[in-house]
RNA sequence: GCCGAAGUGGCGGAAUUGGUAGACGCGCUGGACUCAAAAUCCAGUGAUAGCAAUAUCGUGCGGGUUCGAUUCCCGCCUUCGGUACCA
């Protein structure tokens, strides 16, 4: 179990909320579909169900261990088919709908078979992966089928020839976010470009509002940006360049249409579909063997080992602006999924432009004069244009305008707005995910299962490995396949981020069979207002339920426009790593490791740095960690490698169990540093034994204690003990000597009701900012105050137990119950502070001259500024110091210090 | 390379956002209790000088604004995240 840092913060405040009277629906749900449990049933061949079943139950033992407050009765489970019933649900009404741009939301796919069949589709403005024009007579005039075909470059949900990632090992495609390095994220496993028919989601459609709403959410601003660079939004130019002798255009897009007349060649992908119609005799073997070689070469290849490759095709583009001509190349820096797959190469301004020239011997010429712009890159948009007929002398930005009016004026190009942001492969060949609602007839057209035949299940098979084909384990169930006569169902299932584009919205009404979730719950619960998550979902899972919840509240499902209102990212318990120092070079003598105070620093290529297991480490994670001879016995048994290596230390060694020298107790130090926790390092910190050791409250106290949420820290166990110290204390100041609870009805003095209320203020405010590590300070401070007292005041100690209770919730409870509070603690009101009680009647002033503190003074509280200052002025302290020097003014901080400014 | 965040004692980290830097905890030192240990409690703990009161320095480095800067501005360095042939 990974360390539940971002479980006990939302647990905190969620018992914070519902003390201070809010309705609070706090849940919890497994993403039980997926990759992991498939693989694993793949290596033992235990069905996934029945291990994601045995995993959750321990999980929520776990989770309940922890004294985490769920609502487990509005449990979900992506893969309970009443659950997925709903997920294919909403994959239906995808499919149903297309993206109107022009009125900027979805709309019934009817609709566009209404505009279609009275107008053709040359004026729709929509999202879509058409590339013909057709009339309202053609489209009357054709089959159901090929509508079908056109219709489905439209859909939200489409099904479509790609270029995808493709993993051979755990044979499956995957989506974007899912590769990472040219490696899949989940097993590091290499990934190749490849096209296949697959099902897509045309996120795409929702770019602009992605990106805009951003603006509406209270986010971090560095994941915000995550986002923005994600969907990377990006304005220029698409427009054509006629090929020579040929009827073909070559279509680019370029963000930097002022840089046209320096254009010297133009390069395709690869992948270009015009590549192998334009290529001339005499190049198209160089041609084939260089696609080849490009279409082959693994993602991790080209992304590791940038290489400047291509060849020329033979053919020649002209620039449409000055009538040159310019040799066309291909060149995977290129890539097919971006723009038009071809570009415009301008050497001059662009560094790859001008590596690939420099290499290929292209002409450069030079087209902008950065000389008034001292430091500028070519990436920066400015500078005056030179060697640039009819532009020359203008300024770079104006010259974008001019130059995109031009070609627009031409009618060979317009102005075009472009988005990184790629549709979401949405077809997984894998078992163990939700199956597509679909079926196709012969023509392979695709039909929606009927709405009133959901869910559709999943059928109980028992091989779950992918066939080598690329086609999913369900294929081979034929009778699930053909179930339904004369048609064949589809195969592949939904990827993980299906289930969990939603599950948030499910939570407000998990068991409705009738609605995914009903107009009232919506209604009432709106959207999560607090979301608590790792940053590895900055730019999947978080875009993914934007872009489904955006889709439903244009169909009127949600009434909110952004499903997180605010978001937190957790940071991570990282491990600490001990290592010692063996000795290279020394294979003749023998392994030698060697005590970190003696290591010569300015030769550390000599050792090579070996993790310990963190429990032979005596003084752990402190300033000076060492072995003693204990922890270097338990060391030479685990690794049977090193059981003879001599072990050198200050005054001797230590070998085979002989010492060199007299000394027994000598110290073998290790260095550390702060990584993952991982079972390479041998640093793992396992929550549960922590619990089993220290009990939870301490556990859950501790892991907030450590620091801010948001930040990773490093899990260092000797600090437990000041938690576990302070509960002890706190609880036993309730127990007198004999061990009994006397409470007193006493009345608090003055300073003890001051103190409580500091405490209650600073608490309340922290828990609010989720500064939980400053809070627990505040109860620290209160406990010290309080640790002898001789009686135990009700009225000062009962709120205490209140106000720990969203942290330490088992104490808490257990003492409401000793001191004879009625019901659970959790169910009473978080106290509140009262002014009256902060305000100090007198305030000792620092009295300062120039910044410098000189003497201290004490006001009463009701002195006004100016009181304070004729005060000040008067003063014998200030006298001394101010002999022969003029009072220029006397700054009054309110509650901290009096300055007098002197010249 | 580009974008972002952060650099404070031996360590994790505070600092009311321009106002006594180092709260709270760990660790360390000394003391009390104990035959002893553990536990507990008390005191000290940024550096330097001093018996001391105190003084000087001190928030990555170098400059600046200000009566006053961890906080604001300019220029560097380092670390950690994200991203990468995006035209």
């Amino acid at each position: 179990m990974r360390h539940p840092l971002g479980y006990i913060a939302s647990d905190i405040l969620s018992r914070y909320k519902r003390m201070s009277g809010f309705n609070v629906l706090h849940p919890m749900g497994f993403d039980s579909f997926g990759l992991p449990a498939e693989q694993y049933a793949v290596q033992t061949g235990i069905h996934p169900a029945e291990s994601t079943a045995t995993n959750i139950g321990r999980y929520k033992n776990q989770l309940f261990n922890l004294g985490l407050d769920y609502d487990w009765d509005r449990e979900v489970r992506t893969s309970d088919p009443k659950y997925y019933k709903w997920t294919q649900w909403i994959f239906s009404l995808l499919f149903e709908h297309y993206y109107d741009l022009d009125k900027n939301k979805a709309i019934h796919i009817s609709e566009l078979d209404k505009i279609f069949s009275s107008e053709g589709n040359s004026n729709v403005n929509a999202a879509n992966s058409q590339d013909t024009v057709f009339s309202a007579s053609e489209w009357n005039s054709m089959e159901e089928k090929d509508k079908q075909v056109i219709l489905m470059n439209y859909r939200l949900a489409y099904r479509k020839g790609t270029y995808v990632n493709w993993c051979e090992e755990l044979g499956t495609v995957l989506a974007n976010d899912e590769v990472k390095d040219g490696v899949s994220e989940r097993g590091g496993v290499p990934v190749v470009k490849k096209t296949m028919l697959q099902w897509s989601l045309r996120i795409t459609a929702y770019a602009e509002r992605l990106l805009a709403d951003l603006n509406t959410v209270e986010w971090s601003e560095s994941l915000k940006l995550m986002q923005k660079n994600w969907i990377g939004k990006s304005t220029g130019l698409q427009m054509l360049f006629p090929i020579e002798n040929s009827n073909e255009n070559l279509e680019i897009y370029t963000t930097r249409p002022d840089t046209i007349y320096g254009v010297t060649f133009m390069v395709l992908s690869p992948e270009h579909p015009l590549l192998m119609e334009i290529v001339s005799e005499e190049q198209s073997q160089a041609v084939n063997e260089y696609r080849e070689y490009a279409v082959n070469r693994s993602e991790i290849e080209r992304t590791s080992e940038k290489k400047v490759t291509g060849v020329f095709t033979g053919a020649y583009a002209v620039n449409p602006l000055n009538g040159k001509k310019i040799p066309i190349l291909t060149s995977e820096y290129v890539l097919m999924d971006y723009g038009t797959g071809a570009i415009m190469a301008v050497p001059s301004d662009d560094d790859r432009d001008r590596a690939f020239a420099e290499k290929f011997d292209l002409p450069i010429i030079n087209i902008i004069d950065k000389s008034k712009y001292p430091g500028s890159t070519s990436k920066d948009k400015e500078g005056i244009m030179i060697n640039s007929e009819d532009i020359d002398g203008m300024e770079v930005p104006d010259a974008i305008k001019y130059v995109i009016g031009k070609v627009e004026g031409l009618g060979i190009g317009k102005s075009q707005i472009n988005y990184k942001l790629r549709d979401a492969n949405f077809s997984r060949q894998r078992y163990w995910g939700e199956p597509f609602p679909v079926i196709y007839d012969d023509n392979d057209t695709a039909f929606l299962i009927p709405f009133d035949q959901l869910p559709l299940e999943l059928p109980d098979i028992h091989h779950f490995k992918p066939g080598s084909d690329g086609r999913s384990p369900l294929a081979s169930d034929q009778k699930w396949v053909n179930q339904i006569a004369g048609s064949t169902r589809e195969t592949d299932t939904m990827p993980e981020f299906a289930g969990s584009s939603w599950y948030f919205l499910r939570y407000m009404d998990p068991h409705n069979d009738e609605k995914f979730v009903s107009p009232e719950a919506i209604e009432y619960w709106q959207d999560v207002d607090f979301y608590i998550g790792g940053t590895e979902h900055a730019v999947g899972h978080l875009m993914y339920s934007r872009f489904w919840h955006k889709f439903l509240y244009d169909l009127g499902y949600v009434n909110s426009v952004e499903p997180f209102k605010k978001l937190v990212n957790q940071g991570m318990i990282q491990g600490v790593i001990e290592y010692i120092y063996l000795l290279k070079d020394k294979e003749n003598e023998g392994n030698q490791f060697v005590c970190a105070s003696m290591i010569e620093s300015d030769n550390l290529e000599k050792y090579a740095k070996i993790p310990v297991y963190i429990d032979y480490v005596k003084d752990h994670g402190l300033q000076h960690p060492y072995l003693d001879k204990e922890g270097i016995d338990k060391f030479r048994n685990w690794i049977p490698e090193y059981a003879n290596a001599k072990f050198i230390f200050e005054n001797g060694s230590y070998q085979n169990g002989e010492l060199s020298s007299g000394t027994e107790n000598f110290k073998l130090y290790t260095t550390y540093e702060v990584g993952k926790m991982s079972k390479r390092y041998y640093n793992v910190i396992n929550p549960d034994d922590v619990v089993a050791e220290y009990g939870a409250d301490t556990f859950r106290m501790y892991e907030m204690f450590l620091g801010p949420i948001e930040q990773s820290k490093p899990w260092d166990t000797k600090g437990i003990d000041g938690i576990s110290k302070f509960l002890r204390r706190f609880w036993n100041i309730f127990f007198n000597e004999d061990g009994n609870i006397d409470l007193s009805d006493e009345k608090p003095i003055d300073s003890e009701l001051k103190i409580l209320h500091k405490t209650i203020k600073k608490v309340t405010e922290d828990i609010g900012n989720l500064s939980y590590n400053t809070a627990i300070s505040a109860m620290m401070i209160f406990v010290n105050e309080f640790k002898n007292s001789e009686i135990v005041k009700k009225d000062i100690f009962i709120p205490m137990i209140k106000l720990i209770a969203p942290f330490a919730p088992f104490i808490a409870e257990e003492l409401w119950n000793l001191t004879g509070g009625e019901g659970s603690v959790h169910h009473q009101q978080f106290p509140l502070y009262e002014e009256k009680y902060l305000i100090d009647s007198t305030v000792e002033y620092p009295i300062c001259i120039n910044g410098k503190k000189r003497g201290t003074e004490v006001f009463s509280a009701d002195m006004s500024n100016a009181d304070i200052e004729k005060y000040v002025r008067e003063m014998e302290l200030v006298g001394k110091w101010l002999e022969g020097k003029d009072i220029m003014k006397v700054i009054i901080v309110p509650k901290r210090m009096v300055n007098i400014v002197v010249k």
